[in-house]
DNA sequence: TGATATGTTATCTT
DNA sequence: CAAGATAACATATC
């Protein structure tokens, strides 16, 4: 789920929320989801919440930071000190794994307390995501993993040319590859293809330079519209705000998840096929 | 019941 | 050795 626009939708919520702000206590409820020393991050406050790719980065009074990666199914909720959920009247609204009212539930994995009783908790339903604490060489090496962003003045198209050309691998999964670009995952690939209108099955290497750039642009689009609309909440209902609250960018999909309806463009069905593993939807006709 | 799930990485295979 | 492909992680839903 978090790619680029959710993980940088939950930066500035807690930016808004929790800068400042001195951690009291840290509860783990689940050992794997927390690497590194608890005792290192308490008594600290949080200077700075910055994002490389889909990692965040918050910086504490220590010098020392707390990376958060929330993989597929993670979730950061602030809750304010003595917020009391609403007793609202019983409702058959089915009730999701990602319901953030009653908070600690079975998927809370760790639970930040702040001096001034607020909190932030952890959820992750699959534990794939994880927390932990870094120096300042810690943070560096992962910042050595990562290929540029797409609001980064190194992706330029001569950049994303070189790097193309090197592989003849498909340019979806090419573009999937956080070490080429950082931040893009299944969604918003997905969707900067079918804006370029470039097969996502097309070999990298055979990419024309005019292909490219309109990939390039295309990249940069869909990235801005997904921060616009705070992220996306696809169907499996697990990207959340920090207010609890779903993103929007799932209303503006154009080709993912839209396989067996007609494409916007051209009205034609559009194909779903599976790459490296991963959900590929695109129109046949207007994609080549 | 088997397929599906938005991320990454360890481990095979070519 | 390296690039590429695939399994694995853990859980839930349809």
């Amino acid at each position: 789920m978090p790619e680029l626009p959710e993980v940088e939708t939950i930066k500035k919520g807690l930016q808004k929320t929790i800068i400042n702000k001195r951690i009291s206590e840290i509860e783990v409820l689940k050992a794997k989801s927390f690497k590194g020393n608890q005792k290192a991050v308490i008594g600290n406050k949080i200077t700075t919440v910055d994002r490389i790719a889909k990692v965040l980065i918050l910086k504490l009074s220590s010098k020392k930071y707390l990376l958060i990666h929330l993989k597929m199914t993670g979730q950061l909720i602030y809750k304010s000190q003595g917020k009391k959920k609403k007793l609202k009247a019983k409702t058959k609204t089915k009730k999701s794994p990602y319901d953030i009212n009653g908070l600690p539930n079975k998927y809370s994995r760790a639970i930040f307390h702040f001096s001034d009783g607020s909190k932030l908790f952890f959820n992750d339903l699959r534990i794939f995501g994880w927390i932990k604490v870094v120096a300042k060489k810690g943070l560096l090496e992962i910042k050595n993993q990562f290929g540029p962003e797409p609001f980064d003045k190194e992706f330029t198209t001569k950049y994303l040319k070189e790097t193309f050309s090197k592989t003849s691998r498909a340019i979806k999964l090419a573009l999937l590859d956080q070490k080429k670009i950082a931040g893009v995952g299944n969604i918003y690939a997905n969707e900067a293809l079918f804006e370029a209108g470039i097969l996502p099955t097309k070999p990298a290497d055979k990419l024309t330079e005019l292909e490219i750039n309109k990939l390039r642009k295309a990249i940069i689009n869909v990235i801005k519209k997904g921060i616009k609309y705070s992220g996306s909440t696809a169907s499996d209902d697990a990207f959340r705000t920090i207010e609890g609250q779903r993103g929007r960018m799932q209303y503006h999909f154009k080709v993912y998840a839209r396989d067996k309806e007609k494409c916007l463009r051209c009205q034609k069905q559009i194909t779903r096929v599976k790459m490296g593993g991963r959900g590929t939807f695109y129109c046949s006709d207007c994609q080549n």
